[in-house]
DNA sequence: CTTCTGACA
DNA sequence: TGTCAGTA
């Protein structure tokens, strides 16, 4: 019964706060929502509801996006990550952003020069 | 007033 | 991506 934890979870935060949490435009965070790089849950009037977890997901993103990557790319990580997640215990989870990262680095660019 | 979708001078 | 339009 966790009660008292912080639900990272929950999504609550209005398109306002994303704004300003990750320094990205609206226009951006609805462009990787169309593109399925996030799902956030939708209140009253469509209004798009993030959690924290969304929130460090847009990090993600756009981490990915300025090393170069482009949006299919990422979901090929994602997709990567799943199989890995899919097939490892709960003790090794600490390591998917440690592999996030990695890919980040090792960034393999098909001769297309990015950036 | 804030957010949403669609569109493009 | 920015930005403007027309809504909800």
């Amino acid at each position: 019964m966790s009660g008292r934890e912080l639900r990272r979870d929950l999504a609550v935060l209005p398109m306002s706060v994303v704004r300003e949490l990750t320094g990205l435009t609206d226009r951006q965070v609805r462009y990787y929502d169309q593109q399925g790089l996030i799902e956030p849950h939708r209140g009253a009037g469509k209004q798009r509801r993030f959690s924290l977890e969304d929130v460090d997901r847009l990090l993600q993103i756009a981490e990915y996006l300025d090393a170069g990557y482009t949006v299919a790319e990422i979901h090929e990580v994602d997709q990567k990550q799943q199989r890995k997640q899919k097939n490892t215990d709960p003790s090794e989870e600490s390591l998917r952003h440690i592999l996030a990262d990695e890919l980040l680095n090792i960034g393999r660019f098909n001769g297309q020069q990015r950036f």
